[in-house]
DNA sequence: ACTATTTTGTAGCGTCCGCTCCAGAATCGT
DNA sequence: ACGATTCTGGAGCGGACGCTACAAAATAGT
């Protein structure tokens, strides 16, 4: 009945992604975008709506294809216990070899756009919370399964966990070394540690 | 032999923070700034140079009034270990009584300005690891004195400190409520924990 | 082939950006 | 009082911003 669209709107979208990733929302120019997307400006706002809309669906996929991604992949890998470990190594072997120091688009959002926007702010809350449940849901099986010590706390212990990630994250954007970046996980990892107690 | 300044530098310099502070580098405007610091465009590049040069200042202004002011004050108002516990504490009641989310400064710079920008983000770097120092000096301290366990390692257990501190200042920003901040920090404050061991 | 409908590239809207220029006001030494 | 020097407010530079208007191009049903 009419004009099909000349580009994939998936595959396109992974290029928006990149740009908000490296650059943030503010810094990321409409033209940044359809340049890297490969698409005329008017063919971005017929197809996503404005900028802010097109961020929401770029934090969206992010979250779908990075974070609920490596979630499912390293619990269907592991068992609980070394899910969570495997988690916070491969976040910081991820940020030690970023040279371009991206890091978490989460986390990166939860500082540049949550506070000044509501609604995003939610958003990055429920994602965030996601991994804390990932945390959570690993601690509550691997206690159940004797892997950790009975006198471990899910509730408190998957909050602590979230925090130590969420620092390395920042840590490791100002460039620091992996030496660093490993002494924050090390203690949240010892609680871990015993089969029982 | 001239015109004098009608405006006292320090003073208004404390304007041109709380606009960075609130809204980051990028998002707050030289006309935004001027008008906040109540001086005429011109006197901002005639007494600060340009806005980039401004923003290191007001980064070191807020350094000095904020950090390094409460490590100092924490530090002779408490033994080592009350120190540790008092600063944390202190970061999150200030978290949770902060009804526009502005966070720290520092940490907000860290994600903002310092993957874009070398110079600041050494800056930066140095800052946060001025924190660290804190809480290793005090781990050393409290260490001699046994305060903590002679098993706390103070250059893994600082940084552990340090991602704790850092985790706790993103969820903030994101609202997250006392108990969830409270959960990050009180596995890291369990590590000092008992007098000898 | 023709029409209806949608997509596309381009040009450009009004606004804000960092920054500079400049004439006048203010203050010093003399 | 006067000249030298610096500060001040305002106008405005060139350019980038988010976004839109519009005509040409492309498609599916008839």
């Amino acid at each position: 009945m009419a004009r099909l669209k000349a580009f994939d709107e998936d595959r396109v979208l992974d290029q928006a992604v990149d740009c908000f990733w490296a650059r943030g929302y503010e810094a990321t120019s409409v033209r940044d975008l359809a340049e890297a997307m490969g698409i005329g400006g008017a063919s971005l706002y017929n197809t996503y709506g404005d900028k802010r809309a097109l961020f929401t669906r770029s934090l969206e996929r992010y979250a779908n294809r990075s974070m609920r991604e490596r979630i499912a992949r390293l619990e269907s890998e592991n068992r609980p216990k070394e899910a969570i470990e495997a988690f916070l190594a491969e976040i910081i072997d991820r940020s030690i070899g970023d040279p371009d120091r991206k890091g978490c688009m989460l986390v990166n959002s939860a500082l540049d756009v949550a506070p000044h926007d509501a609604a995003i702010g939610k958003v990055v809350a429920g994602y965030l919370d996601e991994i804390r449940a990932f945390f959570r849901r690993n601690i509550e099986a691997a206690r159940k399964a004797n892997q950790v010590p009975r006198s471990l706390d899910p509730e408190a212990t998957s909050g602590h966990l979230l925090g130590v990630l969420l620092g390395i994250r920042v840590l490791a954007r100002t460039g620091a070394r992996r030496r660093l970046l490993e002494s924050v996980a090390q203690p949240a990892l010892d609680l871990l540690g015993g089969k029982s107690r």
